[in-house]
DNA sequence: GTCTATATCGCGATAGAC
DNA sequence: GTCTATCGCGATATAGAC
C-alpha cells in the first residue's frame, strides 16, 4: 500500500481539464488544479513545466514517431512517399478517433494566446523531427526544412478543415487533397 | 519643458535591447529595463504587452505591409505572382540591410524558450495576413491556408539561410532558389 | 515542501498637452 | 476642461530556488 494515491500525473491533467472546460483557462489557477487532485501545485510543476503543457503533454509523441518511421523507410525511399505515408500513420495514429476532443482542445488554445504561442511551438518541433529525420537520410539543411515544414503545413491546413467539417471524411483523405492542391498550385 | 522627456517606448526599447545584450533575455527584469529608461515598472507595462514584446514590437509592420500589397495586386494576378512580388518587398523593406541585427536577435531568441514561442507566434500572425489577403481576393478558405502557410515557409527557410551565410548573396535571389526547389520538389 | 523573486495587471492621482 | 501619459501603490499567480 503506497502513501499516494497512483496516477498523479493523470489526475492533474483530468483535473486541470476540468477546471479549464468550467472556468476557462487563465482564470484556472495551479493551485486550483493542484487542490482539486488532491497534490500540492509543488506537485503540479514536477509533472508539467508550466500550466500551458498540461494541454500539450503528450504532443512530443508524435515527434517520436515521425522519427521512428523515417528511420525506418527504405533507404532508397524518395522524400516525398516518405511524407505520404508519414502523414497517413500519423493522421491514422494521433488524430483519427479523437476528433471531439481535438475540437475541444481547438476552442481551448483560440482562448488564449499563451495557448496559441505553446501549440505553435509543437508544431514547430514536429517541422523539427521531421527536418532531423532527412537530415539523417543525407539531404540537405534547405531541402531538408522545406520538406519538413511543408510536410507540417499539410498535416496543420488538413485538420483544420477536418475539424470543420461535419461529415465523416476521413483525415487523410482530406490530406491526400492537400497534397494534391499543392502539387497543382505550385506544378 | 515638459514633465516627461519624450520617446519613453523608444526609450524602453533601447534600455531593454541593451541590458539583454549585456546580461541575457532572462536575467534582465523589467524594473531594470524600467529604471534604465528612467521610468516605472508600470510604465514599461503600458507600452508593451510583456517583457518579450520588446524584442518583436515592430514585427507587426510586416503585416500590415503585406495587407497592402495584396489588396493592390491587380485582380487578375496569380496567386503565385503575388506570392513572388510580395516576397521581394517583405524581403526589401524588412529583412535586407538589417543582417547584423538580425542575427544578434536570432542568437537571442535560441536562448530562450519564451522568446522562440513568441517568434512563432509572429511569423504564424504573417500567414494569417497573406491568407487573409487570399480569402479577400475570393480563393477559397483551404487554398488560401495553403498558399499562406507555403509562402511563409518560403520567407523563413530563405531568411535562415541567408543569416547562416557568409558571403553577399541577396535574401530575395535566395528566395528565389527556394521557390524553385520547391517546385522542383513537389512539381 | 516552503519560501520568494518577479511578471503582470488594477486602481486612483497627477501633470502637461490641446 | 478634456485627454492622455505617467506615477505610485498594491494584489496575485507563476515558477524556480533553497
Amino acid at each position: 500500500m503506497s502513501r499516494w494515491r497512483p496516477d498523479a500525473r493523470q489526475r492533474l491533467q483530468q483535473a486541470a481539464l476540468d477546471l479549464f472546460a468550467e472556468q476557462g483557462f487563465a482564470e484556472t489557477t495551479v493551485p486550483a488544479i493542484a487542490a482539486r487532485a488532491g497534490l500540492t501545485t509543488r506537485t503540479f510543476f514536477r509533472h508539467f513545466a508550466d500550466k500551458r503543457e498540461v494541454l500539450f503533454a503528450d504532443d512530443a509523441e508524435a515527434s517520436v514517431l515521425v522519427a521512428q518511421l523515417m528511420a525506418g523507410a527504405p533507404a532508397a525511399a524518395e522524400p516525398l512517399t516518405i511524407i505520404r505515408e508519414g502523414l497517413r500513420a500519423l493522421a491514422e495514429n494521433r488524430f483519427e478517433g479523437r476528433k471531439a476532443a481535438l475540437r475541444h482542445r481547438r476552442e481551448l488554445v483560440r482562448s488564449d494566446a499563451g495557448l496559441q504561442e505553446r501549440d505553435l511551438r509543437k508544431r514547430a518541433a514536429l517541422a523539427e523531427a521531421i527536418r532531423d529525420g532527412f537530415l539523417a537520410r543525407g539531404l540537405g539543411a534547405a531541402r531538408a526544412a522545406l520538406l519538413a515544414e511543408t510536410s507540417v503545413t499539410l498535416v496543420y491546413v488538413s485538420v483544420a478543415e477536418w475539424l470543420d467539417s461535419d461529415d465523416d471524411r476521413k483525415l487523410d483523405d482530406i490530406v491526400g487533397e492537400m497534397l494534391a492542391a499543392l502539387r497543382a498550385e505550385f506544378g
